[in-house]
DNA sequence: TGTACATCAGTGAACGCGCGTTCACTGATGTAC
DNA sequence: TGTACATCAGTGAACGCGCGTTCACTGATGTAC
């Protein structure tokens, strides 16, 4: 049953791409390596051939997500950068991003649990906040001013995000998010 | 062994207390029902006599930590009421915050894993947040203008603490905080 | 106020379960000649 | 190019452990008279 190399590379990916998904959805905790094995299509014994632990996963499951956010930023080559940044901090405080956990910002859904893990867990979620920081940075033109925008733009949309998942009622959250996008678009 | 209902509910407030503490510092998926427990000075089969499961206790001690922090808030009445809030806010963003997860804001620390929780944990974390804008916005004033105030403040306060702990530099750390403190300065 | 009994807070052993990890095995793939 | 053998991706059973919860028990507390 042994398979080709690009058959491996392939399983690999699998396995990240559900382990982005589920444990931005239910939490590093609540989801075990054979849930995620099944959720890749493979069953739990032939996880440690890819990784060596669930940690490793984890840490590798984060770049994974980072990665997406990133890079889904900078495939929108047919708008200028500060479109492409303004459509993105659009789309991130929805509705749909807040109900949206499994897809939804890293930095929001994994933060608080990343903080209290190991070293290559906590590596990196911080790696790809201040990747974040700096793309945003970048698309603000550089410089200390602009990181500063980014600082405040990003700080602006994860406490949002984060504040309208507290809160039940839907009706509260879009109130959070508009206020959020007000407070964005006048200081982008 | 059976105690007098005066040390039955100081045995709860203790195992209050400890798990309010336990859940925010290593994340309520970490924290077992024996290490409360012990924490609390008792041993685990005793749980039971006070709270019916663990998410019954997750719920209390959000309720708990909530009412500390709000506590906290009204009990500086030497104060009038604005000056007690902007010394909150100068507390919540600074490095000491941000590395103490224990004693930190429920929100920030918690907010993740509720909303992934049951109902009766949601909704705790739900009344706790929809009671923190409340208190701004009184001290605010009160009144739509208050309330939209209170969101902005209470969200960019989340946000540049959530962000900073993802962040694992200490000199960007203190960058972030500082420019939430400034912005919640100007719009205070 | 004293007494007899029911209650129940807390103990510590036990249960059942799911988890992370290991392992023997299979058979297709990769490689050395 | 063909052959013989080593490799190794994936399977499924198994191990050991810690967890949430239950339970029989203890003896001080609370209560009924």
């Amino acid at each position: 049953m042994r398979k080709s190399k690009a058959e491996a590379a392939i399983s690999r990916d699998q396995i990240l791409i559900a382990a982005s998904r589920l444990f931005r959805e239910h939490g590093p905790d609540r989801v075990s390596i054979a849930d995620v094995m099944k959720a890749a299509g493979m069953t739990h014994g032939g996880f440690y051939k890819h990784f060596p632990s669930k940690d490793a996963l984890l840490a590798a499951a984060i770049r994974e997500a980072f990665s997406e956010k990133l890079g889904f930023l900078n495939s929108q080559s047919d708008l200028d950068p500060t479109a492409a940044l303004d459509r993105y901090v659009e789309g991130y405080l929805t509705l749909e991003h807040v109900a949206d956990l499994a897809t939804g910002c890293p930095i929001a859904g994994l933060a608080a649990d990343t903080v209290r893990a190991g070293e290559a867990v906590s590596t990196a979620m911080a790696e790809g906040a201040e990747a974040t920081i700096a793309q945003f940075a970048a698309t603000k033109g550089g410089g200390e001013r602009a990181t500063a925008d980014a600082i405040l733009m990003l700080s602006s949309m994860i406490g949002a995000v984060v504040l309208a998942r507290a809160v039940g009622d839907p009706a509260l959250q879009r109130d959070i998010l508009h206020l959020a996008l007000g407070r964005d678009e006048r200081s982008g």
